[in-house]
DNA sequence: GGAAGAACGTA
DNA sequence: CGTACGTTCTTCCG
């Protein structure tokens, strides 16, 4: 017997809802007659045995017409007005089931007309269903243009409906020895329903598919599978117009058919059934004939095709783009084309390295050897770690163009070897790719050893590639985009060793510590290779090049800089708010009759709120009410109580105490804090800070500002500076929107709220009233969250149809505004992404979900991404210029912090008026003409002694 | 010891 | 039923 290899058919044993690896659609499938059934047939185990076939059929009618109704038709339109929500969606369950399930076959049989001998012998059959819209029958050709393009047989038979056809090859298929698997939303299909044969059944939307196995039927039906056709004759079937047994439901059904083992027993029994249910049983007996013979699906059909001829083929390419443009599904595309374009190659390997140690003068020899200035990159890993302002580093690996690796454990380096080393680090033109460079340039630093010449960061790389991942691990990236294990290649290493992995925070000591840092070298080079591609593709190439690796250094240096905080200051806040707390709770122990319960806990609180006080119950949380200081407020409108003020005063307290201590706890030696900035965080673009966060230090209140005044000038400096952006957001939005409204409001120098307001309530703006003016402001901002009037409506405490009218009004002033939300959307819902002013991608991929919650939470993130990015864009590019103005002009201040519209410097002394016009002219006019912003920037700047001082 | 949830700080 | 983050605490689980 000779099976054609598939590769990897070797299929791993799955679970319920695990996704499978793809196994090409481009391989030769095995022939149906080529494999004798081995072992048993109805083995689960025997798909693990070999390349079993699985035969995947699907019914086409029963599907598209699901996607139909599943999905927004609104949502799903071509250029020229073709409704295409049912293709899309069959399309892409259709491809879902490739990939999951990865058949060696496929059919997907459709009906053919509404005549089959089932309505010869019953012409109510099927009857009284609504119409069939006539958007839907146009696109089923359009389903068929999809299949012919992916080069899947179409089945159908006169006289017969898909059941039939997909029964006949079910039939086929189970007694070659293939796993069949059915998809259809007509339940009759269960009858079909073996070992080896599934059906996956729609549940809800295009996704969610429940795979009724036989264990499954039984478990909601009560009988077996083969039984089931039985119960639906007693039961009845709406949907086919076939009434059941009146006062016999499933349970009923399921109880007498395991008692008298199948219907014909039933049958035969059914002058002993007792009871009502058993009079009507025997009154309807020939509906229930009839309804059997009609269920039952035709299992012996003459096909035009026999199982083997639905092996499945090499797709046309030219025929999917040309169809797939055609229905303008460009998401849908790429998806194909990324999770089914076959030759996937497998995961195999790790990576070969020499692993040299190289000492003394052959190291100057080596990197000569190997990474010459002047000649291609080199990977760079350095084994160290910096945190809050301390770090070392005690090894660091090369991996050379050439493929040669070199390791150096910087803890016992030769003087020459160091020297030279140095030197090769500092040479600008030695081009070096890190992964995660900033954490090795902190690393480096420590030893005195600055980095010039990065080239590229893997990280950064693919954090532009797929900003919404969360980590960029260098083990994944090596999985996902080299297919290969970060791991030394079996073939230079002993091979009776244990394979490790080196974790570059850990303690990295052992045998294998150098060979793994090779490792991590070579990976990066090639994956910077792979990636630099990938970026090219998306368009990225310049925001990487020319904005996030020059800022790597910069945020080194501002993380390595730090911010000088009062530390004494610090401690007596931390004093004030403890007495606070504990002052506020004994008041509320002593308002609860001195029960004292853990004020943090908001299980305890509830018990508290709702049993023992009988307050209102507030929203609903995942596990009870909430407590929220907001709900909390409103209780005490509702039903003061002194608890709740104390409670209140206490949260307030505690938490100002909370950042404090957390504050006082990460000032390391130097007396100032090192935060660090993330910047392959957030998902739009932005920086995020952590260890400690310094980007949402208290300003709200005046309590909070309190912990400003801890955060001052450092020592050598003169006077700390702030800087932000005012409206930076409504400033992009009126760029990016275009809305000549907006636009001139913003030139006209007007109070940005007050100019909205006046328009929207038509009234001059000096008549604006602070309440009006607080309606706009909120509205405005809301926009650009995808704001809802409901949502509106509750924040502003006013009525929905208040809010409702107040939108009106405002996209009937700024209708481009309106038009760019909607079209913002609608152009990421085709493309797959949104894009910002320096084309920062944000790909969104639930924008054509069935799941309305899904599908709506990527709406509003892409109503919010071109803008929070493009603001994020702006502010990096500013950082950039701002860094460089002050070297150029040999300035000594340092750029600090960065706040997302806001940047901090240290001034140095007497630099202030310089610094202060630098930056005006760097964050306004420099980066309004980079950006080609259509609207200015305007940049407010404070000085003080301290953050809060500084601040405006 | 880690995960999940609730709560809350910033832009 | 408003986006993007990070931190802290409690609670629950193993």
């Amino acid at each position: 017997m000779s099976v054609p290899a598939v590769s990897r058919t070797a299929l791993p044993a799955r679970s319920a809802g695990t996704p499978v690896r793809v196994v090409g659609l481009s391989v030769t499938p095995p022939r149906l007659a080529d494999v004798t059934t081995t072992s048993s047939a109805t083995s689960d185990d025997a798909v693990l045995d070999g390349p079993r076939p699985r035969l995947l059929l699907v019914d086409g009618h029963s599907l598209a017409y699901r996607a139909f109704f599943a999905l927004p038709a609104e949502n799903f339109s071509t250029s020229t007005g073709q409704v295409t929500n049912a293709v899309y969606g069959f399309t892409s369950m259709l491809i879902n089931l490739l990939r999951d399930e990865a058949p060696t076959h496929v059919g997907v049989a459709f009906d053919v007309s509404k005549r089959t001998f089932r309505t010869e012998e019953y012409p109510e059959y099927k009857a009284g269903r609504a119409s069939t819209p006539t958007e839907f029958l146009g696109q089923v050709d359009l389903v068929k243009e999809v299949l012919a393009a992916l080069r899947i047989r179409v089945v159908t038979k006169e006289g017969y409906e898909a059941d039939d056809v997909i029964a006949t090859l079910t039939g086929a298929a189970r007694a070659q020895g293939a796993e069949v698997l059915v998809v259809t939303g007509d339940r009759d299909a269960f009858q079909l329903v073996d070992d080896a044969t599934t059906v996956l059944y729609p549940r809800k939307g295009v996704s969610d598919l429940a795979r009724m196995t036989p264990a499954a039927v039984e478990e909601k039906y009560g009988v077996r599978p083969e039984r089931y056709g039985d119960l639906a004759a007693l039961v009845g079937e709406s949907s086919d117009n076939l009434p059941g047994v009146p006062g016999v439901g499933p349970k009923t059904a399921a109880k007498w058919l395991t008692a008298h083992g199948d219907l014909e027993g039933l049958v035969a029994g059914v002058g002993s059934l007792t009871g009502k249910a058993g009079q009507s049983l025997r009154d309807h007996l020939d509906q229930v004939l009839r309804n059997k013979r009609l269920n039952a699906p035709v299992r012996d059909l003459e096909l035009p095709v026999v199982v083997d001829d639905l092996a499945v083929r090499p797709w046309d390419r030219e025929e999917v783009h040309r169809v797939f443009d055609g229905l303008e599904f460009r998401v849908l595309r790429d998806r194909l084309f990324a999770t089914l374009s076959a030759d996937e190659p497998e995961v195999d390997g790790g990576f070969a390295v020499s692993a040299e140690r190289p000492a003394g003068e052959d190291a100057a020899a080596w990197l000569a050897a190997h990474a010459a200035p002047g000649g291609p990159a080199s990977g760079v890993a350095v084994l160290g770690r910096w945190s809050g302002g301390a770090g070392d580093a005690w090894g660091l690996a090369l991996a050379g163009a050439d493929g040669a690796t070199a390791w150096f454990d910087l803890r016992e380096l030769s003087p020459e070897a160091e020297s030279a080393l140095a030197a090769w680090l500092a040479d600008e033109s030695a081009p070096k790719v890190l992964h995660d460079a900033k954490t090795a340039l902190h690393a480096l630093a420590e030893r005195g050893t600055p980095l010039e010449g990065l080239s590229a960061d893997t990280a950064l790389a693919a954090y532009l590639c797929q900003p919404d991942q969360r980590s960029y691990d260098l083990a994944d990236l090596a999985v996902r985009f080299l297919q290969r294990e970060l791991r030394v290649d079996e073939g230079s290493s002993d091979p009776g060793e244990e394979q490790g992995v080196l974790d570059l925070d850990g303690d990295a000591s052992g045998p294998d510590e150098g060979q793994l840092a090779c490792v991590r070298a070579a990976a990066t080079l090639e994956l910077s290779q792979v990636l630099a591609q990938q970026v090219e593709q998306r368009g990225g190439t310049a925001l990487l090049r020319d904005l996030e690796l020059p800022l790597v250094p910069l945020l080194a240096q501002m993380e390595a800089d730090g911010i000088a905080v009062d530390t004494t200051a610090l401690e007596r806040l931390e004093g004030e708010f403890a007495e606070v707390v504990a002052d506020a709770a004994e008041e509320a122990y002593a308002a609860i009759g001195g029960q004292k319960i853990n004020l943090g806990s908001p299980k305890q609180l509830q018990v508290v709120l709702f049993e023992q006080l009988g307050m209102p119950k507030t929203k609903r949380t995942k596990t009870g009410y909430t407590t929220d200081a907001e709900a909390l407020a409103d209780l005490n409108v509702r039903q003061p109580h002194p608890f709740l003020d104390h409670l209140l005063r206490h949260r307030d307290a505690s938490r100002l105490r909370q950042t404090v201590e957390g504050l006082l706890k990460s000032v390391a030696a130097d007396g100032r804090i090192h935060t660090t900035f993330q910047q392959t965080i957030a998902a739009t673009g932005r920086l995020s800070s952590t260890d400690p966060n310094l980007q949402n230090i208290p300003i709200r209140t005046a309590e909070g500002r309190r912990i400003r005044e801890a955060f001052v000038v450092g020592r050598d400096a003169e006077v700390l500076l702030t800087a932000d952006y005012s409206q930076i957001e409504m400033r992009i939005m009126a760029h990016l929107s275009g809305d000549e409204g907006l636009i001139e409001a913003f030139r006209s120098g007007e109070d940005l709220h007050r100019f909205v307001g006046a328009r929207v309530f038509g009234v001059e703006p000096a008549d604006v009233t602070g309440e009006m003016r607080a309606k706009i402001k909120a509205m405005s901002y809301g926009l650009a969250y995808g704001l809802s009037a409901f949502g509106l409506s509750r924040q502003l405490t006013i009525p929905v149809d208040e809010a409702r009218g107040l939108m009106d009004d405002y996209f009937a002033r700024f209708g481009g505004v309106r038009d760019y939300l909607r079209g913002v959307v609608e152009e990421a819902r085709a493309t797959g992404f949104t894009e910002t002013v320096l084309g920062r991608r944000r790909y969104l991929p639930d924008l054509t979900s069935d799941n309305r919650q899904r599908r709506e939470i990527a709406e509003r993130m892409a109503l919010n991404a071109p803008i929070q990015g493009s603001a994020a864009d702006v502010i990096k590019l500013a950082m950039l210029g701002v860094e460089r103005a002050l070297r150029s002009q040999d300035l000594r201040s340092r750029l600090l912090l960065q706040v997302h519209d806001e940047l901090v410097v240290d001034v140095a002394p007497g630099e202030r008026e310089a610094v202060e016009a630098l930056l005006r002219e760097e964050m306004g006019t420099r980066v309004q003409e980079r950006t080609r912003l259509s609207v200015p920037l305007d940049v407010s700047v404070g000085v003080g002694a301290s953050w809060h001082e500084a601040g405006h």
